[in-house]
DNA sequence: CGGTTAAATAACCATGGTGTTATGCTATTT
DNA sequence: AAATAGCATAACACCATGGTTATTTAACCG
């Protein structure tokens, strides 16, 4: 099965570390080739092909590049599916949740500032 | 690698229509195996193992039997690592979240009477 | 135009995961 | 003790995935 799939595109930790580099900001893809050195350019150039399908990131051309930013909306569907586990968490957990909700919060915040 | 890794476990299909059974309440092996007449015994009973190593389920073993039962806690890797994203969706889909967590919230308040 | 830069695709290989059938193991039943 | 029930493990086949090197495509520049 073709992994256009958001679930089978977030399994592979390359990914999840590209996903976690564009949340910093949009890149050219030789700029996100550089930031694993230990894979080549074609290497790199097919997880972002997986992600493109998944709709997790969007290309824009310009010129010889191509600039990829994150599509969050495309975390919707697994978003979904761990909410309804999130109902039946036990306390501690669900107030680990609200930990890190507002974590990101404050993240986001700290980032604006710079 | 072995998949103790949630996000490995969770991109099969099966492994998450096994933990959408599981929520509705614990079964035995063959309980889950029969929901799945596509696969053999051994089929299911190997996934079974996968949600095991990633602590999604926990086991109780009883006579012959094998009763399971869902940990949501396994998912908290998960949890944390969308809710990084959360914070960065756009209005409508932050909205979306929000009726997420709100339903959540909801069915909880149900359950536990508050 | 020819050359260079940027990135995707092609072709290939190794590995790991998912499925199978066959077998083993433990507890219950008669 | 022998047979059965319940499930895990073993051993194997197959194909999808992830990596590589080599090539192609396309845009820019001299």
């Amino acid at each position: 099965m073709m992994a256009t799939d958001v679930f089978a595109a977030i399994a592979d930790p390359t990914r999840r570390a590209v996903l976690d580099l564009l949340a910093r900001g949009p890149r050219n893809a030789g700029g996100i080739a550089a930031e694993f050195p230990r894979l080549t350019q074609p290497g790199v150039s097919r997880h972002l092909r997986v992600l493109r399908k998944a709709k997790l990131v969007e290309v824009a051309v310009r010129a010889q590049q191509r600039i990829y930013t994150i599509n969050p909306e495309g975390l919707a569907d697994l978003y979904e599916w761990v909410a309804k586990y999130q109902a039946m968490w036990p306390d501690t957990l669900d107030s680990l949740a609200r930990y890190l909700d507002a974590r990101a919060v404050g993240e986001k915040a700290k980032r604006k500032k710079r």
